[in-house]
RNA sequence: GCCCCGAUGGCGGAAUUGGUAGACGCGCCAGACUCAAAAUCUGGUAUUCGCAAGGAUGUGCAGGUUCGAUUCCUGUUCGGGGCACCA
């Protein structure tokens, strides 16, 4: 014992002394760490002469689970370019803050009782000790949190900006409602077509006769943010309304109770009135096409035409008659086929199904509508094999031709989607035509012999058929003389129509913004407004969102705040409960980072002008139409009504693939499961089916199966299996054992229950896993922590390594595999600059014309990859440039210092320890990039690749000012190539300078 | 279902504008150093035929355009993301 503790001493000596100047990077990150943070040295100032640049990310929700890895991919990538613009002259804005408001900490809270705020506050701190771990140069005093009072002051602030506006489209922008008013109180609206209400119409003298009432309504129909009405789920035995994620196979996710469509009073935007723009204006953006392609078929602009079509007489005369102006309007792209109508389809929420269904009918569509509320959109656009619907019993009148055409209703039919009701032409459409296959509707075809009788028709070529004056037309041609002629007959006018649906702005939650709305008699105003402001001095915002001791629902699916009588009952009258949405803070965060403690504005004009457009946003592409969307509307609105200069918020936009989880299952295992909060037990068997057969797995055992709904047995999950499975993804029975003291699983597990599949090389018994990519989730038990990474190997090799994984747009799975190489290549690199035993390795020695080629060619490649976001070929260059050096033992200064400089936008805490070790003593940072000299980029000959015939045979070098005539010659006279040609003539001769020779024959 | 993206060695990937497919790293194999191990260094490593020289094949699959295709076009399969209240 006392032996070996000498020679334990003897030992630590020894490593003391010996690696003295090793690459520590434990050491150094921690100490550069600290001298950024109090030298405030990534600080940035809205005053300051040099050019700028906005780089941002998209700011993370902090939610419970923390940062995992795949989060620092794109802040990485911003860190690495925000850093190299700073050491190319720029002034460069590189915020960070905190997407604070959300579903999540309001479900913890229900469940555990802990405010949101308490929970919000406690991840962000976590957040942001991991974010600090990887090194980023953020300018953490202009950190914002939606949640903050003083950030949603102004949410709320822009809120009534776009209540208090409309949209005038001979101006082509947003102008305050005021001037509508004062236009009603001249003209009335008939020269402003009403957004909300097409049917509304009046004139001044009717406007000035209109109670207060009725005129706050009529202007409702106007403004940019408006009360309307929107289907949500509704979930009778919650007492609560449920966000899609939280309805699962048709049943609540908490307590598996049903829900059903139910029409709420909620809050929009008219993002709809800026369709166009928000399409025409991509054009001019940076950003990538698809993403661009996403928010045009998001935006979805068709042109066509609405064509109404009238109800029979029977339905407009007699008692109970319907209105006879209340005809169907539908909308249609393909008005050439209108001959071809056979039948109409209403979404069956559509208003007036119940006033024309006949008696007879009248049971069998009260349950079709019973069916259809307990269905999801996104079930009723993609179940198209499956065929449902129910006629009404009426019939509505073709506008040319008079014909009675029958009206069902049908769930592929959207309330939200153009006028809520289609003309079916099932020659031409498929899901017509399988409509009227299934229900027998007979078919006019309308295509001639394209039409088989099999399959609609519906690509868009050919005449014609079958319809009066239109027979024999193109379709183009017959699409204009249909709508002439339903213009004429007063039928139908042309129509631009977009598939972008007002955003709704309402949750029945409570940790969102409050609105700044109070009602007054029912009437929503602005608390900006007199009657509000001059009369109860209740205007001043924000709003606070009151303290809550519980979150339950309030009355009738309305938000906790309702329960809260104190906060909602005022002196004027009773606050809005609703809470906005998840993306109202991040519909303009970015304008908030260029002024974050103004206490008098959401940003001074001043600094929105010096900052001006993000100029680089990296974000994950889930968020391509929504946030992206809503953040243009809202900058076009600011735009609009003059608080900024520039209506384009992100002029490029990078997306940053997603790193996906490795999530491991156990195929060969057979245990028990205890179902959580019961004493009931499960069996749970993990088989291939050959298993099940081959052992007869008694499945009466003592409970249930854990059966999955296509009938299969459930594959066990392994929770967090990358560190228990080996690289065959085989769970040995030690790694078993350790899996099941270690890891809480839920289950009753034990060895003797386990069918081992075989034995290992080692003769270890194993149960086979399989691999499964996933999305990276805590409830997939297949997070990885970055801490963990950087405890292991440094910041600067996990921000490497994250590079290294290959271009920043494309997803991969997280896999540690090879981050060894990148934390030897950071090893390699220090060993240029110190010895371990000799410590300090700098000379100034000149630097050979070698030396200085492998340098200027790494600026050189480092720059071009760095303005196109390819990091990871930076990193491959970077390990290039250190091999050579490394084999032409480089230690020399003139080399060593630029590269330093070179990789600090990637590594920045081992170049900052380089720096200051080579003699600086303010920060790298402040350094210039290093500039590349062409003389030694610039090659002088070229090995080309000879092809015969297209296949590449040999080689032939020639200096690179080499005339073709010169190479033909000499590439004909090389007997190699006479070889290859085997005497075959020569066809063609192919010289692509500094590319290639192809000699074909 | 609709929209967008992707598919290249055992693995992550490179090939930037249609011009030498497999850079760089991991893994693996062999070797050097070492009492040994770690660390480090050197060489090899797409498949296939061949002792070798060398040849053939090869970028999910099937076609097409081209002197030449991982790259462009058409179709198709599989995987990922989004589809309006997760963020």
């Amino acid at each position: 014992m006392g032996f070996s503790f000498v020679l334990l001493q003897i030992v630590i000596v020894e490593f003391l002394f010996l690696n003295f100047m090793e690459y520590d990077f434990k050491k150094i990150e921690a100490e550069w760490k600290k001298y950024w943070n109090d030298n405030h040295v990534y600080k940035v100032s809205n005053e300051n002469d040099k050019p700028k640049c906005y780089v941002l990310d998209m700011f993370p929700y902090p939610s419970g689970a923390g940062l995992h890895v795949g989060h620092p991919l794109g802040y990485i990538a911003s860190d690495i370019y925000a850093r190299y613009k700073r050491l190319k002259g720029f002034n460069v804005l590189h915020p960070m803050g905190f997407d604070a408001f959300g579903l999540p900490a309001e479900q913890y809270a229900i469940e555990t009782g802990q405010h949101p705020a308490v929970t919000t506050e406690k991840n962000i701190a976590r957040y942001r000790e991991q974010l600090d771990n990887i090194g980023f140069c953020y300018d953490w005093s202009r950190e914002v949190r939606t949640s903050d009072p003083k950030y949603y002051k102004w949410t709320q602030w822009i809120f009534l900006q776009l209540f208090h506006s409309w949209y005038d489209h001979k101006a082509d922008k947003a102008q305050p409602v005021s001037e509508l008013i004062a236009l009603f109180e001249k003209e009335g609206n008939q020269n402003v077509a009403c957004p909300g209400d097409e049917t509304l119409h009046f004139d001044a003298l009717k406007w000035n006769d209109f109670s207060e009432k009725e005129k706050r309504e009529a202007l409702m129909q106007y403004r940019l943010a408006y009360q309307g009405y929107a289907q949500v789920w509704w979930c009778e035995a919650l007492g609560t309304v449920l966000a899609n994620d939280e309805v699962v196979n048709g049943v609540s996710e908490r307590g598996g109770h049903p829900v059903e469509r139910k029409n709420m009073r909620q809050w929009f935007l008219r993002i709809t009135e800026y369709a166009e723009r928000l399409l025409a204006s991509l054009d001019n953006l940076d950003w990538t096409e698809p993403m661009k392609e996403m928010q045009r078929n998001w935006i979805g602009k068709s042109v066509g035409a609405e064509v109404r079509f009238g109800l029979t007489p029977a339905l407009s005369e007699g008692e109970g008659a319907v209105d006879q102006n209340s005809g169907i309007t539908v909308f249609t792209t393909r008005p050439d086929t209108v001959f071809g109508v056979d039948f109409m389809v209403l979404a069956p929420e559509y208003e007036l199904v119940d006033d024309i269904t006949t008696e007879e009918q009248k049971e069998a569509i009260s349950q079709y509508k019973t069916y259809v509320k307990s269905r999801s959109e996104r079930e009723r656009m993609s179940e198209v094999k499956q065929v449902t619907g129910c006629f009404t019993g009426a019939y509505a009148r073709h506008p040319l031709t008079n014909k009675n055409i029958p009206i069902w209703i049908s769930e592929y039919v959207l309330a939200g989607y153009g006028t809520g009701a289609i003309m079916a032409v099932p020659s031409g459409d498929d899901r017509d035509h399988a409509f009227a296959k299934h229900f027998g509707i007979p078919i006019t075809n309308i295509f001639g012999d394209k039409y088989t009788g099999e399959e609609a028709y519906s690509a868009k070529t050919g005449t014609i058929e079958n319809s009066e004056f239109l027979s024999g037309m193109s379709i183009a041609e017959a699409s204009e003389a249909a709508i002439d002629e339903l213009v004429d007959d007063g039928a139908g006018r042309r129509k631009v129509n977009y598939k972008l649906r007002d955003a709704g702005f309402s949750r029945q939650r409570y940790w969102g913004e409050p609105f700044p709305i109070i009602y007054v008699d029912d009437i929503p105003y602005g608390i900006d407004e007199p009657i509000i402001h001059n009369e109860h001095k209740l205007g001043s915002l924000p709003v606070e969102l009151p303290m809550v001791a519980y979150y339950k629902p309030g009355p009738e699916g309305q938000g906790p705040l309702a329960n809260i009588e104190d906060w909602v009952e005022t002196d004027a009258g009773e606050r809005e409960t609703n809470t906005m949405p998840g993306y109202a803070g991040s519909s303009w965060y970015f304008l908030r980072y260029m002024d974050p403690h103004n206490d008098t504005e959401f940003a001074s004009r001043k600094a929105t002008d010096y900052w001006n457009q993000v100029d680089v946003y990296i974000g994950g592409n889930e968020h391509a139409v929504g946030h992206l969307l809503y953040s243009r509307m809202w900058t076009k609105a600011l735009y609009d009504l003059g608080h900024i200069g520039f209506d384009e918020p992100f002029k490029k936009m990078l997306n940053q693939g997603m790193i996906q989880g490795q999530s491991y299952f156990m195929n060969s295992f057979m245990g028990s499961e205890l179902l959580p909060g019961e004493n009931e037990v499960k069996v749970v068997m993990i088989s291939s089916d050959e298993n099940l057969e081959k052992f007869k797995i008694p499945f009466d055992l003592n409970g249930k199966m854990h059966v999955s709904a296509s009938g299969n047995v459930v594959p066990l999950r392994i929770k967090y299996g990358h560190t228990y499975i080996d690289t065959k993804n085989r769970l040995t029975k030690s790694k078993f054992l350790e899996y099941i003291n270690a890891v809480p699983t839920g289950l009753i597990l034990s060895v003797e229950n386990v069918y081992w599949k075989g034995q290992t090389e080692n003769g270890e018994e194993y149960i086979q896993c399989s691999l499964e990519i996933e999305k990276m989730s805590k409830s997939k038990y297949n997070v990885v922590n970055p801490d963990d990474i950087v405890a292991q190997y440094g910041a600067d090799t996990f921000r490497m390594y994250e590079m290294f994984l290959g271009p920043i747009d494309v997803s991969k799975p997280w896999d540690t595999k090879g981050i060894e190489g990148v934390h030897r290549f950071l090893k390699k690199l220090w060993r240029l600059y110190a010895d371990e035993q000799k410590g300090w390795l700098i000379n100034d020695d000149a630097p050979t014309n070698d030396e200085l080629r492998i340098l200027h060619k790494t600026i050189k490649k480092i720059e071009e990859d760095v303005e196109r976001f390819a990091f990871n070929t930076s990193v491959s260059q970077f390990m290039i440039c250190v091999n050579e050096l490394t084999a032409l033992s480089c230690h020399k200064r003139g080399i060593l210092e630029p590269l330093a400089l070179t990789i600090c936008p990637f590594a920045p805490h081992i170049a900052e320890e380089l720096w200051h070790q080579l003699g600086h003593t303010t920060s790298v940072i402040s350094a210039n990039f290093p500039k590349y000299d062409e003389q030694y980029t610039r090659e002088n000959s070229k090995v080309y690749p000879v092809a015969i015939n297209g296949r590449t045979r040999l080689e032939m070098e020639f200096p690179l000012d080499t005339q073709k005539a010169t190479i033909e010659q000499a590439v004909m006279a090389d007997e190699n190539v006479v070889k290859w040609m085997e005497g075959k003539p020569l066809k063609k001769f192919i010289f692509v300078e500094g590319k290639m020779i192809n000699v074909v024959v």
